[in-house]
DNA sequence: GCGTTGTTAGTTATATTATATCAGTCCTAC
DNA sequence: GTAGGACTGATATAATATAACTAACAACGC
C-alpha cells in the first residue's frame, strides 16, 4: 500500500520511508504534544491529522472535508477549519500559502518556521531543515530594521526525480 | 493626499516618497517594459496597475474590482483576474500568497523573485533587493537535488515604525 | 481600404476557499 | 453532580478564483 511505482532497485525502496510507520510516528508525537499542552488530542483531531499525513502532498481543506465525511457524520468546512487551525497552532500541520493547502509538520519538536521544497511536477512536499535560513533571513531584515514574526518560505520546483536528465 | 498623519519633522517627509510620482514612475516603466515585449499596455491594464499602485499596501483582487467599476463599465472579475496575471507575467505585479493580495512591482528591471517583508500592523509591504537570499536558497536546494523555479519569500512581523520602543 | 487573424475585453455562470454565528454536547475540576 | 469551559454540530454566507463562450478591436498582409 505504501510503495510507489518503481520497486526495482532495493536501495530506492529502503530510503522510502513507508507511509504508515510515518503517520503512526505523527499522532503517536502530536498525542504527547498535546498532553505536554493540557490540551485534548481528540478523535476529530486525530482523524483529521491522520487524514493530513495520509499522502506526502499537501491537503486541501476540501478533499479532508471529502475524506472526513466517510468516516464521520455532521462534518462541514468548520469542522475542518477549526481543526486545521488547532493542529496548525500546536505546530503539527503548516499551512502551503501559494497552494492553500496543508502539509503535516515533520519535525515539530525543533524550533522552526516551516520552510518547504515544493515539487511542481509530482506534488511531493519536503520540509527544509536548513536553520541557517531563518538567520539569514534574520540578518537581511535586521537591515531594515524590520522584526520577523513569521516566515512564509515555499520554494517551487522540480525534485531530483522529476527533473529531465 | 499623499501626506501621512505625521508630518511634523521634515526628515521624515523627505524620506517618504510622493506616492503620485511612485505611480507615475510605474506606469512608465511599465508602458516601456509592454513596448519591448510588443505587448500593448492597454487603458485597462494602466487602470488596473494604477490601482494597484495607489496605495503602498497590498490590493485585494475583489477591492481592484469595486475601485475599478467606479471608472469603467462592464468589470467583473474575470476581467481583474486577467489583468492581474498579465501584469504578474511581465514582472510589473507580484501576488503575496500569503495574503490574497497584490502589490506593484518596485525593481521591474532587476532579475529577482519577490521577496517581501510584510508588516502585519500598518500593512506596509517592502519587496527586498537582496539577492544574497536566491543564492542562499538555491545552495539549500542544491543540497537535495532540487530545482528552483519560482520563491515565495514572505516574512511577516513589523516595520521599523510599528515595533513598541 | 478590406478582410483575415489573433489579441483583448465583456458576459455569465460556477468552482473553490474560508469565516461567522449560534446551539448543543461533553469533559473536567471542583 | 454541577458549573464552566472546551469541543463539536449546524446553518448561513463571505471571499477568492476560474471556466467557457462571445463580442470588439487592432495589426498585418494584400
Amino acid at each position: 500500500m505504501s510503495k510507489t511505482s518503481q520497486p526495482e532497485r532495493e536501495t530506492e525502496r529502503i530510503v522510502e520511508h513507508d507511509r504508515s510507520v510515518c503517520v503512526q510516528t505523527a499522532l503517536s508525537r502530536a498525542e504527547k504534544r498535546c498532553a505536554e499542552e493540557g490540551e485534548r488530542f481528540t478523535g476529530l483531531r486525530r482523524q483529521v491529522l491522520e487524514l493530513v499525513w495520509a499522502e506526502h502532498k499537501p491537503a486541501k481543506a476540501y478533499d479532508l472535508l471529502k475524506k472526513l465525511s466517510d468516516i464521520r457524520s455532521g462534518v462541514a468546512p468548520t469542522t475542518v477549519y477549526r481543526t486545521l487551525d488547532f493542529l496548525q497552532e500546536r505546530g503539527l500541520v503548516h499551512k502551503i500559502e501559494s497552494l492553500n493547502a496543508y502539509v503535516g509538520c515533520s519535525q515539530p519538536n525543533a524550533e522552526h518556521s516551516g520552510h518547504f521544497l515544493i515539487c511542481d511536477a509530482c506534488s511531493e512536499i519536503k520540509e527544509i531543515e536548513n536553520s541557517k535560513i531563518s538567520v539569514w533571513l534574520e540578518r537581511v531584515a535586521q537591515d531594515e530594521e524590520f522584526k520577523i514574526t513569521t516566515e512564509t518560505v515555499e520554494l517551487h520546483g522540480l525534485c531530483n526525480r522529476c527533473q529531465p536528465a
